[in-house]
Parts: C-alpha cells; sequence; structure tokens
DNA sequence: GCCGTTTTCGGCCCGACTGTTTTCAGTCG
C-alpha cells in the first residue's frame, strides 16, 4: 500500500534526521508519516497532489516527495542520507533507552556500525571508558541487546489487535480493582480508547486520594505482571506475561479530566490542545489548565474542552484528522455510540437454528436492550440440508421476549439472489466472495427487481468498480480477533454512506462487543443516523 | 518542515523517570 510505504520512509528520515541532531525537522517527518497511515486505504488522494498537500502536517517539500516517490519509486534525499550513517545504527538507536545521542556517540567514539559492533564493543569493556557511562547502564544496555527477539522483530513490531487489546484490558482492570489498592477510579485510555484497530501498549489512569505508591506497588504485583519497566510516584510501566507493555498513571481526583485527555492522546491531539491553551494564554498538562497562578481543576473531560472553548471530542476522533476544524466550524459530527445500536445483524448461524437455539441470544439481547437479531443463512448451506428459508421462517418466532427475530440471505456476488423469490428474507447481504474479475458482476437488483441490503465480508476481497454503494449498506465489523474495514471508510462516511455495524457474533456472549463496534465506527466519522442498526426498523424501506 | 482568531517569519507541548549528575541530559510517551 502506498502510502504506507512512504511513512515508513518519512519515518526513516526522521531517524536520520535525529541522528544529524536537527531540530524539530523530525517531529514534522514523523507527524506527516502518521498522517498518511492514519487511513492507509484512503489511497486515491495520494494521487491527486493538492488533495495531499491539504493533509494534516503535509507542507509543499513532503507533498513533492511524495510525488517524487510516486514517479520515480524513491526519494533522492533519503538516498543522500543514508549514504551519511551505516545502516546498522538505526537498529541501535531503536533499542530500549537508546536514543540519537546515545548511537550517534557510539559511532562517533567507538566506531559502532551496528548491532554486532556494540555487542563486540561491550564484550571487551570498551563502553566501560565511555565518560556517563558506568555499570548501572551498561547492564541496562546489556538487557535491551538480550530482549531483541532473535528473529530481529524490533519491539515496535507486535501490535495486538483491537479487540484482544480490549479482552486484555478488561481483565487487568477487573483484577487491579479487585486489590485493596486504594483506588477511586481506574480506566483505560491511550489508542485503546481511541479504538485504533491495532493497540501497541495498554495506558491505564487511576485517581487516589491515598498513597500513590501503595497503587503502584499494588499494580505492579498483579498476577499477568512479568516485569516492571520502571516505577515512580505518578507513573509506572510494566510489561505483561505475554510481552505487552501497560502504562499506569496515577492522578488526584480534581485532575481526573485534565488526565484522561493527556493519557488518551493522540499525540497530535495533544500538542493542538496544549499549543490552543498557550494561544489563550493558558498552559495545559496532565494536571489541569492554569492561567498565571490560578489553577482551573478539570475533573471531568468536558471541563477541559470547555475551557478551551471547545466542545466535547469524542476519543475516536481524536488524532488531529480534522476535528478540530470541525470543531471550530461547528460541524463536530455526532458521531455513532454504543447505546445508538438497536440491534445485531450479521449472525451466522446453521440451517438447523431452532427456537431453542435461540433463548441464550434473546437473554443476551434483552440484556443489552436491543430490539432485534438477525440470523444469517447461506443458499449453499440451506441446500446442503435441504432447508428452505421459509421453513426456518416458520419454525422460529418473529418476536421474543421483545426482541424481534430477523432472517437474512448471504449470496456471494457469484451466486447472485440464488433462492430469494420463493423465500424473500428481511435482508438480503451480498459479499465479495467469488466476484468474477472484470468487474461484470457488481450487484444489482435480482429478478425480483429487488436490491441486496448490505455488503458484507470487506475482509474478502474488493467489489467490483462501479458497485452501487449509495444503494448498499457497507459492513464495518469487529470479530473476535480483528476489525473488518470498508476500504476509505471514513471518506465514504463524510459522504453519506450508510453502514452496517457488526460484531459478528459467534456466541451470545459476543453481542457485547457491539460498543467496541461503536467506537470503530465513531473512529471512522461514521454517524448515528448513517447506521442500519441504529434504526428503529432495520428493515423498512430506507429515505432516498 | 509545518503553520497562523497575536505571525508568511519565528516559533514549535509538557512532564516523568533514570542514571550520573551537584543541576542535568537523555529517553520516553
Amino acid at each position: 500500500m502506498a502510502n504506507e510505504e512512504i511513512a515508513r520512509i518519512f519515518y526513516e528520515i526522521a531517524d536520520l534526521l535525529d541522528l544529524e541532531g536537527v531540530r524539530f525537522k523530525p517531529e514534522a517527518y514523523r507527524r506527516a508519516a502518521r498522517t498518511l497511515e492514519q487511513f492507509p486505504s484512503e489511497v486515491r488522494s495520494l494521487k491527486d497532489p493538492s488533495a495531499v498537500r491539504a493533509l494534516p502536517g503535509i507542507g509543499e517539500a513532503l507533498s513533492s516527495k511524495i510525488e517524487e516517490y510516486r514517479s520515480t519509486g524513491k526519494v533522492l534525499y533519503l538516498e543522500r542520507l543514508r549514504e551519511k550513517w551505516p545502516p546498522g545504527l538505526l537498529e541501535i538507536m531503536r533499542l530500549e533507552g537508546v536514543g540519537p545521542k546515545t548511537t550517534r556517540r557510539f559511532h562517533e567514539e567507538l566506531a559502532i556500525r551496528d548491532l554486532a559492533d556494540l555487542k563486540a564493543a561491550l564484550e571487551a569493556g570498551k563502553l566501560d571508558h565511555l565518560p556517563g557511562f558506568k555499570a548501572r547502564k551498561v547492564e541496562l544496555l546489556r538487557q535491551a541487546l538480550s530482549h531483541r527477539p532473535p528473529g530481529g522483530a524490533s519491539r515496535s513490531g507486535g501490535r495486538l489487535p483491537l479487540p484482544e487489546a480490549q479482552r486484555i484490558a478488561d481483565e487487568l482492570l477487573a483484577s487491579f480493582r479487585a486489590t485493596k489498592a486504594p483506588v477511586d477510579r481506574v480506566v483505560y485510555a491511550g489508542s485503546l480508547r481511541r479504538r485504533r484497530e491495532d493497540v501497541g501498549d495498554l495506558d491505564l489512569l487511576a485517581t487516589t486520594r491515598g498513597d500513590p505508591r501503595a497503587v503502584m506497588e499494588a499494580f505492579c504485583h498483579l498476577p499477568p505482571v512479568r516485569e516492571v519497566r520502571l516505577s515512580g510516584e505518578t507513573k509506572t510501566t510494566v510489561i505483561l506475561d505475554g510481552g505487552l507493555q501497560v502504562d499506569l498513571r496515577v492522578v488526584a481526583p480534581e485532575a481526573f479530566g485534565a488526565a484522561w485527555v493527556y493519557f488518551t492522546g493522540s499525540k497530535d491531539h495533544n500538542i493542538r490542545l496544549r499549543t490552543l491553551a498557550q494561544q489563550k494564554g493558558m498552559k495545559m498538562n496532565e494536571y489541569g489548565l492554569t492561567r498565571g497562578e490560578g489553577r482551573t481543576d478539570s475533573p471531568t473531560e468536558e471541563a477541559v474542552y470547555g475551557a478551551l472553548g471547545l466542545p466535547f471530542i469524542p476519543p475516536e476522533l481524536r488524532e488531529d484528522q480534522g476535528e478540530f476544524e470541525a470543531a471550530a466550524a461547528g460541524r463536530l459530527p455526532r458521531v455513532v455510540q454504543p447505546g445508538d445500536l438497536k440491534g445485531e445483524l450479521h449472525i451466522h448461524v446453521p440451517a438447523s437454528f431452532g427456537p431453542e437455539d435461540l433463548d441464550p441470544w434473546v437473554r443476551e439481547a434483552r440484556d443489552l436492550q436491543l430490539r432485534f437479531l438477525g440470523f444469517v443463512f447461506r443458499p449453499e448451506d440451506l441446500s446442503a440440508s435441504s432447508t428452505r428459508l421459509g421453513e426456518i421462517r416458520q419454525r422460529l418466532p418473529g418476536r421474543k421476549g421483545g426482541v424481534r427475530i430477523l432472517l437474512a440471505l448471504e449470496t456471494s456476488l457469484s451466486t447472485g439472489e440464488k433462492g430469494l423469490p420463493d423465500d424473500p428474507p428481511d435482508l438480503w447481504f451480498v459479499r465479495p466472495g467469488g466476484a468474477r474479475k472484470g468487474g461484470t458482476t457488481a450487484p444489482g437488483p435480482g429478478a425480483s427487481g429487488r436490491w441486496p441490503d448490505v455488503q458484507v465480508h470487506p475482509e474478502e476481497g474488493p467489489f467490483p468498480p462501479g458497485s452501487p454503494k449509495d444503494r448498499l449498506a457497507l459492513e464495518l465489523a469487529v470479530g473476535p480477533r480483528e476489525v473488518y474495514l470498508p476500504p476509505g471508510a471514513r471518506a465514504l462516511a463524510e459522504g453519506g454512506a450508510l453502514f452496517l455495524l457488526s460484531a459478528r457474533p459467534r456466541l451470545p456472549e459476543e453481542l457485547r462487543r457491539l460498543s467496541l463496534v461503536a467506537g470503530v465506527g465513531a473512529r471512522h466519522w461514521v454517524c448515528g443516523d448513517q447506521v442500519l442498526n441504529a434504526r428503529e426498523d432495520p428493515v423498512g424501506r430506507r429515505p432516498a
């Protein structure tokens, strides 16, 4: 994917500029790289130079480098930087606790060019003579070198898919709350709260009126904690058994709002907020907003945004990718929230599904205050067991325990609407699987004149060009292991597309994942009124 | 290199923790 490649190039340039000791530019390159990574599906925009120029953090120089890469496949500026610095230095710089300054000293004072050189120098005791390098630092370096997995993957490598990160966070929070630690409140923040598709580490925030050290102590002794990286009065970093890093910050309750904003990020969003505070003659940090000597308490996030003259910005939008501009213009979208979702429509069940199988689903749905459930069948499964949709319809109630029971048929583009005319389902899904190359099988109305309702399983591949997306809802799902996004989700959402938000549950308790799906939808600027399963009646004819 | 309800030039977020230091530099988020 072209923009991810360009992002990697910008990151490398940033690292090399750090090595050179250049100020400000590295952050400019990284910010641009983050922008490019943010919405990797929107490759289209890169083909239009003026659109690229309009992206946050990308100006004249960087847009022309993107153009250069597009036309020549390389960036001369990077090539020149690479000539000046041995490639192995970047590996050294990625070691835990080793930054550009230290790397450069290794290179200039000890002629170290790569990790092998560094190891040899360490063995030979050459580092012991380096000023500022005593036994402890040498030991930390030794550990950093051995922490590296043999394969060479750096610590930045392992990011967890969102649903897995959420599971780990839930368990960790539960066991933390179960301790005797004197905490008022514990929440998660960071990219998990922003509902990024993948999460690199967990960020937790706790408030206490008691001794923060006691809180840290309890946290460090939680069962899954393998190692304590650092621990101070307000901040502790640990590594869990699976290798996941977790940061805990502890603040007083009066600072909770400011701290949650700060710790939720993103970095770029925070920088923007703090700059805004500066412009208003204030200073903002994780403890609150100050003006001169006066301190404003910030018990809630709303208070923080309010003091800056902003409406509350939902965490999913905090990327400095247009949310400030939208807020200033009074056009911050009312993005979908968990409570908006009134049902789940994408539940695959076997053709033998019967009334007794329904009960646990209905119980869970009632718990979650859902109004409808949609069970999905595939024509090939039905024909394999010689079952007609009409039979299933007859043996299942149309409503149970106040929950409406809907039936959906899922065909692939190649099977078309087989099975539709006789037994019209409540909803008709199409998935791209089996789409013929050449795009002749774009979904359209079947013989009955009926159009499919939803385009599902975006992970199976793109729909042929010319797909009438405007007539179809697009599925955006969070499965047990992964997030499934239609390409260009945000652009589609801003263009007014309709979405189906699904947890793709295979067990009733997985319906709880709907709140996560809502968050991912929000992150892509999907509004409540654009969501099929946020409607009272997801079957009724859509407004034109 | 980017960017502008103080600016098209001159700024660029802010603090915690650690190790090696008598006041701070480097790294990290």
